[in-house]
DNA sequence: CTCTATTTCTATCAGCTGATAGAAAATAGT
DNA sequence: ACTATTTTCTATCAGCTGATAGAAATAGAG
């Protein structure tokens, strides 16, 4: 994939270059008017059914382009969904040089995951449900998600080990915790504001859920909240 | 949308019409046939990614022919999601002539819906995601998948104001649920040997995680089971 | 054997797709 | 003032898309 240029921050001056044939409204560097707009178009009618035209039209410039900012349309995917998962390996990697206990760690994980999955607005659907992503270019990220997912998974399975959580399928578990919280998808995207409490209220879900012994809830969400 | 030839169940006759170019090795009435390779594709690929011709080819038949069997590309996703939603219409029909408790009724639900979504081959993945069903011709769709969403959520209403279940917020709690029991898909269609012990692992999160005292688990489960 | 109905075929189309080529129009550096 | 660089433009393309028109090839009824 060609090397493309990177925003520059600066703003307000006269951008170099030949003028826009209808000038933009948006003050955004053009890359990232791009990522805007298609963010919400493949996000609203996915990617397949999204045309070049469409988000060219939508950032504001005429569709070739787009051409000199991404080397494809797929390229546009790609750093979009880069982007979706860069806070959770960053909270994954965070999370790592804590030494949680495993009730903790799943309460503190599913609360930032869901949250993350609400707010964030690089996440444009559930990446099995994207089968563009199937490509060679998209290795890392899925290197990443695999990385997120066999998180949860060992969360789990370490809270059955230690018989904190019922002797459940840590496959089936993950499986199904893993889908409630992208519970988000699909749905518009949410308000920091909101997404708060129904995260605190995804993660009490799987815990309750998971936990031998439910009293001890309480206990892990000051733990959880303690820092 | 026109009236197309229903699929006679007459098998191993030669049928009437000009042959095949090459003759089909699948034995199925041509629309089955057509229903069958659409749905594998449009699980895979997503629907406008998947073309006519692609369709047509795991079918067994040329490109143009689909059409005698179909009026539209889209009349064929139509007939695959009417046939996905079916069940579970059915089985509120008959849960809802039996008074239950809300919270059997909601772990006979959570069984229902996740075995059904883990084993009905015409379960293409979430319609959220589907951009394509917003069109006219998808109202009947629309309106099944709304009924078997808001049973759900009068489910947990009734839970909370029974005192059987946590003062969640229902909303909220009804989507996560819901997303929870979306699990199978995207996923490949699993058999409904290893789909039933998932599916009671999923009622059973749902239940603890939603229950104010969650030993009463194995008595709802008994309720559930008997009839 | 002829007529009709059915099914599938071949041939074809207009429209859209992602992408390229190369000119044009601006700024920045000297 | 000139030149280089950057950004965007217009013009264009080959390929694929869903769909239509109409011929061809079968079975079945009389």
């Amino acid at each position: 994939m060609r090397i493309m240029p990177s925003s520059t921050s600066d703003r307000s001056r006269r951008r170099v270059g030949r003028p826009r044939a209808r000038p933009a409204q948006n003050e955004l560097p053009p890359d990232q008017a791009i990522l805007d707009a298609a963010r919400k178009l493949f996000r609203s009618r996915g990617f397949a059914a999204t045309s070049t035209r469409q988000i060219a039209e939508a950032a504001g410039l005429r569709q070739p382009s787009l051409f000199h900012h991404f080397s494809s349309k797929t390229a546009i995917l790609q750093a979009i969904v880069d982007l979706a998962v860069a806070p959770e390996l960053a909270f994954i990697d965070s999370e790592s040089r804590r030494g949680l206990e495993p009730d903790v760690a799943l309460y503190r994980y599913a609360r930032f995951v869901y949250t993350n999955l609400a707010t964030n607005p690089n996440v444009i659907g559930s990446p099995l449900q994207f089968p563009e992503t199937d490509a060679g270019d998209f290795k890392a990220f899925w290197r990443a998600y695999e990385r997120i997912y066999s998180t949860l998974k060992s969360h789990i399975a370490a809270g059955v080990a230690a018989g904190l959580f019922d002797p459940v399928d840590v496959d089936v578990a993950a499986e199904q915790t893993f889908a409630l919280l992208e519970a988000p998808l699909g749905r518009p995207q949410r308000s920091a504001r909101r997404a708060t409490p129904a995260a605190r209220q995804a993660a009490v879900l799987v815990l309750k859920g998971l936990l031998k012994e439910p009293r001890r809830l309480p206990g892990i969400q000051a733990a959880a909240d303690a820092d």
